[in-house]
DNA sequence: AGCACGCCGACT
DNA sequence: GTCGGCGTGCTC
């Protein structure tokens, strides 16, 4: 060592590494060699030893500090992957926050954030950052259009939680692009934030809206601000798309719902769109909604909020009351033109199918000018049970659950709790008689263009989606949720299977439907009909009075009364029954502070392959004590749990790991359908 | 996951 | 007396 070397200090790195067991999911120190010094930064990928020098394991640096916390021998860094800092620390405290509320892993969490490494495009990219040619500055002063004088806008440049109810139109962003009110709206706000400096992320269900939402940007913001960030896009454009947003100068990121993990620093707005889809429910591991994710995110980094709609989920209504959302509606006020009729399908079948002749009638004189919608069930609904007299679903007596049979002469169990209905009864009609409903087959576009012979049919649907469809007379016969956006909006929209669509057995039947039919009604031209066939009662009125809120705040007491959500949180446990039972009987059974918390458990039901479930039901002030508890149980029965049996048979030794340990996953509103 | 440590049966 | 089986536990 030469007298002019000062004598360094000891470097040493903090690690997440990227593996999925949950007993690894900490922070790991290593020593930086000399050598790695310069390029091991906070954020960028690593390769360290595990256990044994001949084992490399890989991960991210999460922080450096001069400061030994582990007792022992540190070992080194093997190899820094890559210079660039994926991980930025807001994204990995997000990820940490995120997983510990879900009782799972940071690592999986920053699966979901940071896309696979493309060697191509990160050495591209980096050469292009070299140029440093900087994108010219946006000069614009965007305002949010349609809610007032500047309503918007100051909620935005205050960092407030909106709860935004979406115009019920479309709009034609330039010369025959015609998409719907609400892309223009978020495109306004991303735009606005753009313009402060700062970067916006718009979350979407699906890639149609993504379309739309596109649209709407690239005729206000310069096309090299706009990322699209999306989990279905190929890795290496998902890659360069990453990249980009890791660079200084603010952008708006638009994607589905793994977008609100984007790197963005300087994070002005998070813009969520249609929170309620269920496209954004993360289907992996922790399982933890682009809702969940963006409030969680809003907290951390006080930007500000949106959530933007045309019917108010009923989480979001809940957030609404206890104050934490703010909901603004629309200034001067949108009323589409929503008729409920009861009409009966017409008699004369072969000429209007089934087709009420009200709504056949508004159909054919629409159908003079422009095109016409026409929004039916998708085919295939699961059986239910329900009372033989009145037709009333049949739920449990214990917990309100959905009753479920097993073979055909068996008796009915709670899906939820597992309680036998042993002596039902309807509570409608007290009717002892229960039976299986089967809900038929959604009519086809064949049935429904014989009743308009001579018209042009289009078919929208799940395998033939149609994005937009031109100004000519057309019928559109679309799968709820496939909805064309049509050039000037419908003339007319028939809502007609709403009856089919309520027979669903589900919890959340009635908001889903509302929300399905509002979509579809605000794709219309303004003061265009939209018939809604069969539906009355305050759901029919909260179409007509387009006050989907107050439906949405009429059902909280009830769920409130029954614990469900979002009145209450669940969290599912799925595992072996001694590990569940374990893991039950470990779980808080009171908060210090919330004396009046309650917390309950339903099940277990059995859950086939020898595995069983229980549903935890708890006030939010048990989220956190309820989701440390529940990890440590995944823990604990995660190690020293591969078994290895020797087959008699055959003398050979296999290694098999039992199925999922202990499975647990929060807010899961699947369950209760 | 992997891999090392550690405590009981059949062998030079 | 040991060699090695795989249950248990740890990984900076």
């Amino acid at each position: 060592m030469t007298a002019q070397t000062a004598p360094e200090q000891l470097l040493i790195a903090r690690v997440m590494l990227e593996s999925p067991l949950p007993q690894l999911d900490r922070l790991f120190d290593y020593a930086v060699p000399t050598a790695l010094r310069e390029q091991a930064r906070p954020g960028v990928r690593v390769k360290i030893p595990l256990r044994s020098a001949g084992r490399i394991a890989r991960g991210y640096i999460v922080e450096t500090t001069e400061a030994v916390e582990y007792s022992g021998t540190l070992s080194e860094i093997d190899e820094v992957t890559s210079s660039v800092p994926v991980l930025t620390p807001a994204v990995w405290n997000l990820a940490r926050r995120v997983s510990e509320r879900a009782a799972g892993s940071a690592s999986d969490v920053v699966r979901l954030a940071v896309p696979p490494r493309q060697v191509r495009v990160e050495k591209a990219w980096q050469l292009e950052q070299q140029s440093e040619n900087s994108p010219a500055e946006y000069r614009a002063n965007p305002t949010v259009t349609g809610y007032g004088e500047r309503v918007i806008d100051s909620a935005l440049d205050t960092g407030r939680r909106v709860a935004l109810a979406a115009i019920p139109a479309v709009h034609e962003v330039s010369p025959g692009v015609w998409v719907g009110r609400w892309a223009v709206t978020l495109a306004e706000a991303a735009a606005r934030t753009l313009a402060s400096g700062r970067s916006a992320i718009v979350a979407v269900p699906d890639y149609r809206d993504q379309q739309q939402l596109i649209e709407a940007l690239a005729v206000l913001v310069p096309l090299d601000r706009i990322s699209q960030l999306d989990a279905r896009q190929p890795n290496a454009d998902r890659y360069r798309a990453f990249l980009r947003c890791l660079e200084a100068a603010p952008r708006v990121i638009v994607g589905n719902r793994s977008v609100v993990y984007a790197p963005a620093e300087n994070l002005g707005l998070i813009a969520v769109w249609d929170d309620a889809d269920p496209l954004h429910n993360e289907p992996l591991s922790p399982y933890v909604s682009t809702r969940d994710v963006a409030l969680v995110r809003q907290e951390q980094s006080g930007c500000a909020l949106l959530f933007a709609s045309h019917s108010r989920s009923t989480w979001l209504e809940r957030l609404v009351e206890i104050g934490y959302v703010a909901p603004y509606t629309p200034d001067p006020a949108v009323l589409p033109h929503v008729v409920p009729t009861a009409d009966q399908p017409g008699a004369d079948a072969a000429a209007h199918a089934r087709i009420p002749s009200t709504a056949w009638n508004t159909a054919r004189r629409a159908l003079e000018v422009g095109p016409v919608l026409v929004q039916v069930a998708r085919p295939g609904y699961a059986p239910v049970l329900a009372c033989q007299d009145c037709r009333t679903p049949a739920r449990c007596r214990v917990c309100e659950g959905t009753l479920r049979i097993g073979g055909a002469r068996q008796t009915p169990s709670c899906e939820l709790c597992g309680a036998i209905a042993a002596d039902w009864h309807c509570r409608h009609c007290e009717s002892t008689r229960i039976r299986l409903v089967t809900a038929g087959t959604g009519r086809t576009a064949e049935e429904l263009g014989r009743a308009f012979p001579g018209t042009r049919i289009i078919v929208s649907d799940g395998e033939r989606p149609h994005l937009t469809v031109d100004a000519r007379p057309a019928l559109v016969v679309a799968t709820r949720g496939a909805e064309p956006v049509a050039a000037g909006g419908y003339r007319a929209v028939l809502l007609l299977d709403g009856e089919r669509m309520l027979a669903r057995e589900s919890l959340t039947v009635a908001e889903d439907c509302l929300r399905w039919w509002s979509n579809a009604i605000a794709l219309a031209a303004p003061r265009a009909p939209a018939i809604i066939v069969g539906v009355g009662g305050a759901l029919a009125r909260s179409l007509v009075t387009w006050s989907q809120h107050r439906f949405a705040a009429a059902e909280l007491p009830d769920r409130r009364t029954l614990r469900f959500p979002p009145m209450v949180r669940l969290a599912t446990v799925t595992g072996r029954p001694e590990t569940v039972e374990q893991a039950i009987s470990s779980l808080p059974d009171s908060v210090e502070g919330h004396e009046s918390a309650t917390i309950d458990v339903l099940g277990p039901v059995d859950a086939g392959d020898g595995l069983v479930r229980a549903t935890i039901r708890f006030d939010y002030a048990f989220g956190a004590e309820v989701a440390r508890s529940l990890r440590s149980s995944i823990i604990r029965n995660s190690t020293g749990r591969t078994k290895r049996q020797t087959s008699k048979a055959t003398g050979t030794k296999t290694s098999f790991r039992p199925p999922p340990v202990l499975r647990v996953r929060f807010d899961d509103t699947e369950i209760l359908e």
